[in-house]
DNA sequence: TGTTGTGCTACTTTTAGTCGGTTGTACTCA
DNA sequence: TGAGTACAACCGACTAAAAGTAGCACAACA
């Protein structure tokens, strides 16, 4: 990834608001989504270009759709 | 990709479903998206986890959101 | 002073994504 | 009947980029 995407950015961006407000950690929220911790600051901080599947692990492991987590794109 | 995901196959029908309502060909979607024509294909028979990136670029290619074409998973 | 949370960089492995071509099917028209 | 056209599935082979891991720095705080 070269440069950040507006769809990146804002995925992130809903991934910390949702994370921090169920009062998760990312190492927490990594491990739930079985990812691996710096994963979830690489994607909070719009570094990575992931993918569908990806998305949507990190949704269900904080109880939410992946719409939901791109609706205010 | 080893297996197809849930996701990538609801998002393949979706843009299935989108594209042929529109009178769309795959290679002309795959033009207007800016991707390859085989891209599309395989998209559609959820032969590739695709990034957010490039399901950002499909949907603008459809007109539709990126949430919309995940809406029914 | 040790523990927790996060940022950041560097790296290897895996997969996304491109490319050019072929094949099969279905439809149309001479 | 058969040539012509359009669409989509499928095929390797290739390049670019994501997945995934490890290590260190730093700040906040008990």
């Amino acid at each position: 990834m070269r440069q950040k995407s507006t769809i990146s950015i804002k995925f992130g961006e809903k991934v910390r608001e949702v994370r921090v407000s169920q009062g998760l950690s990312q190492e927490h929220l990594a491990h739930i989504a079985d990812v691996h911790r710096t994963y979830i600051g690489m994607i909070e901080r719009a570094e990575k270009n992931i993918t569908l599947v990806n998305a949507e692990k990190i949704a269900k492991a904080l109880k939410v759709s992946v719409a939901e987590l791109l609706s205010n794109v």
